[in-house]
DNA sequence: TTGTAGGCGTTATCAA
DNA sequence: TTGATAACGCCTACAA
């Protein structure tokens, strides 16, 4: 009879909120008819009059679905969740942009979660999520040897992958996956730095845990064999960060024993990086070796995050389709979320050459 | 008698997961026996036998807590949510990691959300985050204006502001607040371009909604005044992004008319911008105004956000604590969760100057 | 220490 | 069209 207190005690357990059965007693109707009328998808159920009515009181009561009570009787939240392994990489946040973007168009709500690279907390979420009842998840994360595929099984989650994918023929579920097409990507910078007049080319890998590392790696040993050239070295950063890519750099820079003229030279003249955020370490690594980026060795990077125009020197990289990738992910996984059964789809985005400053011709040698 | 369906079909509303009563008829005890048992803060009031045998059931049938059903009743999810304006600009990523860090060592997990800037999507944010129990709330992206603070009220959800502040005895309820002494920020900004000769100095401000925008530019007339000079100009950009700092140093260039020796020329000879993000537009327009940074005029900016220290002309500006930041609001939260009666704390950070290469002393003139 | 019963707020299935 | 009733899965007085 009472609207509820107008303004309660934080944190008191009171009954914080008007309830269905609030608005029912004040309306004079029946609970569910109540539910009825305040559900959009009921609200032809019911007679306008009494539906007007009861929207005129619930409004007067200040009243509020209770998501955790719908969903314990809908399994539904109308909620997505999206895994991210770090979000200080850049290119995640125009990619969640995307799909944040898409997903709200049909009403649903997006939340955020960093697994920083951590299997074991990749895992706490996924459950995290699942006992939230999250409709479905976009999994920027997921590893090889992770279970976030087998999680999201047993909680009967859609998922989609975006950015990476699972082996092929690993024995898991199948899932869909909105990726680039790595293998031609790195090729395009094989093909820029070989055009250049580059022979001797160093591949500075990612951890090859994910199918982007791994790809990129093959896809440069490919590409260089098409060439008719050999890799000059390939060195594996131990994450992907700044500081990695610098470590990994400094190493790559004091070069293999007796490859360089003087026998203490890196033995390339230019290094295509597995991504931009490796190359910016890279950078650090050449500024306190003394040597100069383009001038000396070439570098590309991967994936066009933003700001790498404004480095010095612009990094030359591979754009890839932020946005449609986002977007593809989001649209597959309505798609599933709306009929479990649809065959599971792979799409492979396909990247560009993005020429700056940070290649060049490789050096005369002196 | 049975476990659930090992490989329920995806989607179909089977009994998913098992239940306490699962577990219960399995292990041959109450429903209750079991729910303590379970429960991690109840386990004591169990014999230690049936403790394990219920331990030992609920393992084998793969049974997992609904924090939906749990929430129903607790009004708790251990879960906080953090609202940030724009997760593109690379300041937030940092907080956020802190902010995480510090409270998945209380068992909580973080869930992030977008609001774009916008107010509406800001409050959808809120109920949605409301509605699914949310126990805390980090809000980066409140504004003066918004409905965030009454809503969280309205939900008796603790929330304490990061990085930006309500304004002062705005009539809304006090909330805890983490913030930069922007002020002082920004003064000493203008401290080093005085040092360096530079008088003409303009401004180019953020959009004055928000109290990092206001104090920034507060801060830059008082020390402006400190030193007995007049603002040469003040420019405010639409929005904290890199196209709309771009687009007022594109006016700002453009000059006050006849303010400028051939009075076409721009009033300064030196800009303090407001943020980061906006130096990368300001970088944009004088390349394509044919201006050079540093040397033809000097510009800083504010937040340090990662990689401005590889652009180029590395970037003199304001370093303020991100970690600092996220931690200390996790603490705040975590307290105010624990007591709700606790009293309000304003926290305000202290910032500190990183001189790199975009300031010089001013062009000779000619 | 364990069992009993009731309820958290909503929706779904009946019957009227 | 509306009302009655029973879940959804868990927690917690209270009683035994």
């Amino acid at each position: 009879m009472q609207p509820p207190a107008p303004s309660p005690l934080r944190g008191v357990p009171s009954p914080l909120r008007a309830t269905i059965a609030d608005v029912a007693r004040e309306a004079g109707v029946h609970a569910s008819t109540v539910s009825r009328a305040l559900n959009p998808a009921t609200r032809g159920m019911v007679t306008e009059a009494v539906a007007q009515r009861v929207t005129e009181v619930a409004d007067r009561l200040g009243w509020r679905p209770s998501a955790v009570a719908a969903g314990l009787r809908t399994r539904k939240s109308r909620t997505i969740g999206i895994l991210v392994p770090d979000l200080i990489n850049p290119i995640f946040p125009p990619i969640l942009h995307a799909v944040e973007t898409v997903l709200a168009t049909q009403g649903y709500v997006t939340l955020v979660a960093n697994t920083d690279n951590d299997a074991a907390r990749e895992s706490l979420l996924i459950e995290r999520m699942a006992t939230h009842l999250v409709d479905g998840l976009i999994l920027a994360s997921a590893a090889a040897g992770t279970d976030a595929l087998s999680l999201c099984a047993r909680f009967g989650i859609p998922a989609v992958l975006i950015n990476r994918r699972m082996p092929e023929g690993a024995g898991c579920a199948a899932v869909s996956a909105v990726t680039n097409d790595d293998i031609h990507g790195i090729g395009l910078a094989v093909d820029h730095l070989v055009a250049l007049g580059h022979r001797r080319i160093a591949h500075l890998a990612g951890p090859q845990g994910v199918s982007t590392a791994r790809d990129r790696r093959t896809g440069f040993l490919d590409r260089m064999r098409h060439h008719g050239l050999e890799p000059a070295e390939i060195t594996t950063a131990a994450a992907y960060t700044r500081e990695a890519g610098r470590a990994a750099m400094a190493a790559l820079l004091q070069g293999p024993a007796g490859t360089g003229p003087s026998g203490n030279e890196p033995g390339c003249t230019a290094v295509a990086v597995a991504n931009d955020m490796l190359c910016l370490g890279v950078y650090d690594a050449m500024e306190a070796a003394g040597r100069r980026v383009a001038a000396d060795i070439s570098v590309t990077g991967f994936n066009d995050m933003p700001f790498v125009d404004r480095i010095h020197p612009a990094l030359t990289t591979i754009r890839i389709q932020h946005d449609a990738m986002g977007r593809q992910a989001a649209c597959i996984l309505l798609a599933e979320m709306a009929e479990p059964g649809l065959a599971r789809q792979s799409i492979r985005l396909v990247p560009e050459l993005v020429v700056r400053a940070s290649t060049a011709p490789p050096a005369k040698a002196p």
